[in-house]
RNA sequence: CGGGGCGUGGCGCAGCCUGGUUAGCGCGCUUGACUGGGGGUCAAGAGGCCGGAGGUUCGAAUCCUCUCGCCCCGACCA
């Protein structure tokens, strides 16, 4: 059986029909694993909601571990919450669907499919917030949300997407502020640390924020394909939401104020920043912590009933050597040739592969493969369990160590504006400049280059920090802020 | 909404210009056998109102009209 050359046709429906970045770096095929999408809806596959449940397994105990209890509020918004707060219509009017009929007659208010729950929070928090004891209030959703844009890309803006919302209130605006960049630092370390996937923490322009935000902080990330996508966010919201909703409380000296409210969020973009951070052209890559099986092995059989048995019985027993030893592993004894396995496997993700047949029992080792590796080489049986936690473990710091690589090679900093245009023609990535701080400079880079600021760096993460002129106008500036053309 | 393209078994397509018998092909699927250390081979099968409606014609997947749907490129966004 020789390596086939790769067919489309075979993984991957329709192939040519998708954007480059599809077709260049991720391709349909591999998404196809996980996903499907209806009329710009979504659907996840069970492949592709295991991986979900394990970011959201991680994701709610780090939230509960820092004070936050989860509850439910409902699909449903009426219209008139949505209006309370002027930044906020502004910004979501475009994207809302709305109800207007129901049971058969019009509506007298229509509600409208939450695109996000500020509103209809901040509702309830003025019901539930007396007093300064009533606070801090730090309240997580995991729902569904809809934003109806106009163009779709899975798991990158469906118009419905899974998320947590985390809506918090506090006495002051210290300790909101002090909020905001915890949950920041709390998803840049799980994208970090549980993705293998390397993000830069820093502020949103105000072009960029988010609608009735005073303040919106981002980890940024860098897609395969030099573009940049925003993983996570997280709101500083001032006390704009508290005076639309009238969320006041007394404080310790009998006054009545308003409170200060955050909140921050992540969704299921997150697994399609996952797969175009480690993909490659045979299929998914998933971090060993993240992947929902980690371990398959798959059997070599021969002619001889007996040593098939003998294979069956060893494939067997090794699984559940690696199984008691905390590892997610299946035994593949089904029928067919190991060769269709092996793409299988590799196109689902998995990240390490054991091979076993008659000529490894003889010699006591297993063939073994490594998913980022290109490489197969072997390792010993008897000490299966030590050996495969230490792949994974690698696995996991060397998907970090490349994609972080791979940044690192594609983000320049950039002192004179024709440089900058032709960096942003040619190859993308992130190009560190100066900026005046107007939008004005912002929106004429954009128009002329398609690059926006990602995010105005937060210091401390070993980005460069010298003051010097804007690279457009020249005008003084303070720091570098990220540009790159963004999802 | 402006500009381009496409609708033919589950998926991807050919056929259409220049109408003519049972509408082809690849992949997938079913059954069986041989196989098995990287998508293997062989055999036998299942599966199609050619997007819909109307028209032209002895005869329409093919020509004409209308219609519906989808995709791609531009303006919004986690």
């Amino acid at each position: 059986m020789a390596k086939k050359e790769r067919d489309l046709s075979r993984i991957t429906p329709r192939a040519e029909s998708y954007p480059d970045w599809y077709q260049d770096v991720v391709r349909e095929g591999q998404l196809a694993e996980i996903a499907g999408v209806v009329k710009g809806c979504m659907v996840i596959k069970p492949n592709g909601y295991a991986i979900w449940e394990k970011m959201q397994d991680e994701l709610d105990r780090q939230f509960k571990a820092t004070g936050h209890r989860n509850a439910y509020f409902p699909l449903l918004i009426p219209m008139s919450f949505i209006t309370k707060e002027a930044e906020h219509v502004e910004g979501f009017s475009p994207e809302l669907a709305v109800v207007t009929v129901a049971g058969g007659e019009d509506l007298e208010e229509p509600y409208v499919v939450r695109p996000t729950s500020e509103t209809i929070i901040g509702h309830f928090f003025s019901q539930w917030i007396q007093s300064h004891r009533d606070l801090p209030l730090l309240l997580n959703q995991w729902a569904n949300v809809m934003r109806w844009e106009l163009k779709t890309r899975m798991f990158l803006r469906t118009t419905e997407f899974l998320w947590q919302e985390g809506h918090t209130a506090h006495a002051s605006h210290e300790e909101a502020q002090e909020e905001v960049q915890k949950m920041l630092r709390i998803y840049a370390d799980f994208a970090q640390d549980w993705m293998a996937m390397p993000v830069i923490m820093g502020r949103k322009t105000d072009s960029e924020k988010f609608a009735g935000a005073s303040a919106t902080f981002c980890i940024e990330a860098m897609m395969q394909d030099g573009k940049a996508l925003q993983a996570g966010t997280s709101h500083d919201l001032g006390q704009n939401f508290g005076k639309a909703f009238d969320v006041k409380f007394q404080n310790e000296g009998g006054q009545v104020e308003y409170v200060w409210q955050t909140s921050w969020g992540v969704t299921t973009r997150l697994i399609g920043a996952l797969v175009m951070t480690h993909s490659d052209d045979d299929g998914l890559i998933l971090p060993p912590k993240l992947a929902p099986l980690q371990c398959i092995i798959v059997p070599f059989f021969r002619k001889d009933a007996a040593e098939n048995t003998r294979v069956k019985e060893a494939g067997a027993k090794l699984a559940e050597t690696l199984r008691t030893a905390g590892i997610t592993v299946r035994f593949d004894d089904g029928d067919g040739a190991p060769g269709p396995k092996f793409y299988r496997y590799e196109r689902e993700g998995v990240p390490l592969r054991f091979g076993i047949g008659p000529r490894d029992l003889q010699k006591g080792q297993l063939e073994f493969k490594r998913r980022d590796l290109p490489e197969k080489s072997f390792a010993p049986l008897d000490d299966a369990v030590s050996f495969a936690q230490a792949q994974l473990e690698e696995m996991q710091s060397a998907l970090f160590d490349r994609a972080l690589a791979f940044r690192q090679a594609k983000t320049v900093e950039i002192d004179d504006y024709r440089s900058f245009k032709e960096a942003m023609k040619s190859e993308g990535g992130f190009v560190l400049a100066h900026w005046d701080g107007t939008p004005e400079t912002e929106a004429k880079v954009k128009r002329e280059t398609g690059a926006t600021i990602r995010c105005i760096p937060l210091p401390g993460q070993g980005l460069p920090s010298d003051s010097g002129v804007c690279v457009v106008s020249g005008r003084p500036s303070s720091q570098r802020v990220i540009w790159a053309k963004a999802y």
